[in-house]
DNA sequence: CGGTGGATTGAGTGGCGTCAACCTGAGTGG
DNA sequence: CCACTCAGGTTGACGCCACTCAATCCACCG
């Protein structure tokens, strides 16, 4: 089974041999996470960074009165803190939705990375500009688009990332989150979650029923969210 | 007049004689923008990145009910389109608020930086991280603060930055944004934005008259907010 | 001196918050 | 095999924050 950070980078642009070569060495320090558990907290200063092989992360801020932000959603491929890299110390928590394997980088080898490999040097900076991107959109979702169209954006976005590492399929995919994790997550409360979910159900834009969620009317869906996917830039260019 | 790139970045590593010399060579075709008038649009390509040397620009995105949002705002030293260089198409639009002075960057002396100056790569890529740990932040507030926390972070964060370039001092600065901006910024309506600023204005925290934002009490202003300026990276530490 | 952009204020309304109860299914133990 | 617990989802009642619509005020300027 390949590497999903090698399938989500092949997305964007080729990969030569000996950078899938690299990409698979840095990757051999594994360790699993159980639902709860913090990977990594704010504040910490990490000497690696952890790559996402398996499960889902947020990651979260909680507040002095309790309340929690949950600023990203990860999956499968994802880089989680790969930022940690230069930024210090670790702005915000990161946190196993579902149980995870994570492959442990070490900032060393990505250093070395850096000074001897430009083209994929330039793939990690890309991951990281695409993180940069999807907040852009939630900054845009949060602050203009109604609770329902914000969840339908975020349904549709979670689609295609899914997707282009082989995890969804046939507009369905497994979504292991809480509305009280969704309610962190769209800045609502979780009662007005359970509505708004509701009311994407009653006009047939989705199901769903236990952790699976099918797009019933993917063009009414993210026409609702203004939903356009250039920003995930899926598409193979030279970068 | 030290090229303010190299201001910012200084802040946060030490640059050598080479790396200040490089940046400084490539910031050499300057371009001046008019308020409202758009530097780089949603869709465009670019073959360079922007530099402000010069002024406020916004980053937005406009809907199709002619809503808008601004999910960025930048000031003198912030590379506003330096992800162009990997992502391609631009996701949003970059504006002008106030008149601007621009360096246009090439995106093929950027790609050289990435072959041949790996640190300096590395401050590139470092300030790009910056303006998604700020995309988080402000994530983190609109969902979680009430309006006039989000405003107070706002204020705290922008005097940080631009202290960071020598734009501002004595807890007080210049603030070009109507409030009809501001809306946009902070994901309610103009009308709400103007008694969310009496109400900090009523707290003593704040003072705003003109363009002249004065802050009064940092320590309140900066706790109403749960402003912890960690995020900015505001230290000088190898990276 | 009228026009214009921006700030301010008031009135009425609705989306969303809080509180609280209730339902369901899965897991556990007697 | 059933009582119990618990997490997660659902629903109703009620109130307030923030929205819309509108009018007014002010400073600046051609």
């Amino acid at each position: 089974m390949t590497n999903p950070l090698i399938l989500k980078l092949e997305q964007r642009d080729q990969l030569s041999v000996e950078e899938r070569r690299i990409l698979e060495g840095t990757t051999s320090r594994i360790k699993e996470f159980r639902p709860n558990e913090d990977i990594v907290r704010e504040g910490e200063t990490m000497e690696f960074s952890c790559l996402l092989l398996e499960g889902w992360t947020s990651r979260n801020k909680t507040l002095a009165n309790g309340r929690h932000a949950i600023t990203a959603l990860h999956v499968m491929g994802d880089f989680v803190d790969l930022h940690s890299l230069l930024l210090r110390p670790m702005d915000q928590t990161v946190t196993a939705i579902t149980p995870c394997r994570m492959a442990l980088v070490p900032h060393e080898s990505l250093r070395e990375i850096t000074r001897h490999h430009p083209h994929l040097a330039r793939m990690l900076w890309l991951s990281t500009l695409i993180d940069a991107a999807i907040h852009r959109q939630w900054l845009f979702a949060m602050g203009q688009l109604s609770s329902a169209g914000q969840l339908a954006h975020l349904i549709c976005e979670l689609y295609l990332r899914l997707q282009s590492v082989g995890q969804a399929r046939d507009l369905s995919f497994t979504f292991p989150i809480t509305q009280v994790l969704l309610a962190d997550v769209l800045g609502i409360s979780p009662v007005h979650v359970n509505r708004t979910v509701q009311e994407l159900r009653r006009e047939n834009l989705i199901t769903w029923t236990g952790m699976l969620i099918r797009i019933e009317d993917w063009d009414r869906l993210s026409r609702s969210a203004d939903f356009d996917p250039a920003y995930l830039n899926l598409s193979k260019v030279p970068r």
